[in-house]
DNA sequence: CACATGACTGGAT
DNA sequence: AATCCAGCCATGT
């Protein structure tokens, strides 16, 4: 059966990318939605991205350590408590105040940067 | 197919 | 700095 191939297939392959670049985010540190979409291509798919994260919980990716660009927790909301999340950042040495990083650039993680070796 | 929704972002006000 | 608005695009109804 080839005939039903391409674009659902590119589309499960986007989200199957984003939770291997989210697999490699190095502990204590975090990246955005929008640097995960230009790293795979699509600049203007941070909201897929949101989206593809929204399906994580049976892919066991550290999904906590995507924040958006201004680097707030908002997506604390689909953890097992809105405080989970922080607090794992904070075990984990990124450290949070008022929902959001403290400091930014120290914790960023751009996997452009990072991965393009 | 039309329309609404959202773990987003950039630019304007 | 805070809000608002407009693109964005996969999914759901």
């Amino acid at each position: 059966m080839d005939f039903a191939t391409t674009e659902s297939n590119k589309n499960k392959d986007f989200f199957k990318a984003v939770y291997q670049v989210v697999a490699l985010i190095p502990k204590g540190r975090f990246t955005t939605y929008g640097a995960i979409a230009s790293y795979l291509g699509n600049p203007r798919g941070a909201r897929i991205v949101g989206w593809a994260l929204n399906g994580s919980r049976k892919h066991n990716i550290p999904a906590h350590r995507v924040l958006n660009k201004q680097g707030q927790l908002t997506g604390k909301q689909f953890f097992d408590s809105p405080e989970s999340m922080m607090r794992t950042l904070e075990m984990e040495g990124v450290q949070i105040k008022n929902n959001r990083v403290v400091k930014f650039d120290e914790y960023f993680w751009d996997p452009i940067k990072e991965l393009s070796i």
